[in-house]
DNA sequence: CCAAAACATTGAACTAGTTCAATAAATGAA
DNA sequence: TTCATTTATTGAACTAGTTCAATGTTTTGG
């Protein structure tokens, strides 16, 4: 049950007693999401703060030359937003798009904002977790700056082997930032392997 | 005088009354450090959290190859660590040297614990802190994804002359992950625009 | 179930960026 | 001031990755 993901996910980075993750868990709602169907548009402000509870998206932005670009994907267990936009009220550089039928449960930025002040943990708890998602994000920019194609291919299918099994060679190779010609070229070099 | 420009930057982000501003301060050290010393060794604990009043630092890992790699630059008015090191005492993954001589004020783990307890507004202060490197780690990602050697060169020293002209082709080659070769090149080639 | 659309593969020609090597210029320590 | 070391420049040969185009394959919606 959805709920009882957000409350797993909570408890990893913060201790909130079971009142205070109830007040928590009932600030969020869920919405569905189908296959193909955006959650945000690039240019809008950036309305919620969502967890992923079933499903997948990919969170990207269009380039001048109408290029998509994928910052990050996202399956279950996993938060998406726009943290600029969402945070600031400005418009957001992002697009979030359902990948297939997707469940998600978000909470709006007024919602969010009377939490902190409720409940002091929930301060600590997403100053926790947007520093984990800041090391790991500094761990990608160090590996695409270092290594090759090839190896950062190998090392996505590695880490997120369920994420990249429903990702079109399109869609993954915006996020590794090479062409998907060329990803299906290191495919089939090293799918022989 | 720095313990004025650590205040400054703090109001930028959270409100704390003078005497929480000056219990703040008052769990920071000054240190001096020389140019090419280092403030921490990729591999040891980073046992300090620190906020840049004079000179320059560069951030980086060495990979396996040996090779380096510039995470970022911080000159007075930024705040320098290895967050994960840090955070969770464990061996840090970077490396963090004076470009020249320096100046930093630095807390340590337990008296940075002991100030959240103390000052929930410390919480808030780096919670939105980390946010914005966030962000602005998250468009640099795009950047790299998106943008040619030459326009991430001249996006940097748009963004910031000022540290531009402190570095060697060296540091900012492995800064923007191109060889310091072809960056001479690049600027040889942009210099006559 | 079929047609249309989206996606994947492959090859050929190209370009951005690398590597290596040689030389010049700048910096630093004594 | 000098010598040694580090840094910058340039060119030539190379390689990783792109672009374009053609063909085959899968998915999707009606």
């Amino acid at each position: 049950m959805s709920i009882k993901l957000l409350k797993d996910n909570i408890l990893k980075n913060a201790k909130l007693d079971n009142e205070e993750l109830q007040t928590f868990c009932d600030a969020f709602h869920p919405k569905i999401i189908a296959k193909k169907q955006y959650l945000l548009n690039q240019g809008d402000v950036c309305k919620f703060e969502g967890f992923v509870t079933k499903g997948c998206f990919r969170v990207f932005t269009l380039d001048e030359d109408g290029k998509e670009h994928v910052l990050y994907f996202a399956t279950k267990d996993w938060w998406i937003t726009d943290i600029d936009s969402f945070t600031n009220q400005n418009p957001s550089f992002l697009t979030i798009q359902a990948l297939e039928d997707s469940e998600v449960l978000l909470i709006d930025h007024a919602d969010k904002e009377h939490l902190y002040e409720q409940i002091p943990q929930v301060e600590k708890l997403f100053r926790v977790m947007t520093q984990k998602t800041l090391v790991s994000l500094q761990r990608r920019m160090i590996a695409n700056l270092s290594q090759t194609a090839d190896n950062r291919y190998l090392g996505f299918i590695e880490k997120y082997p369920e994420i990249a099994q429903k990702l079109t060679n399109l869609q993954l190779a915006s996020y590794l930032g090479i062409s998907h010609e060329f990803l299906s070229k290191i495919r089939s070099k090293t799918a022989s392997k």
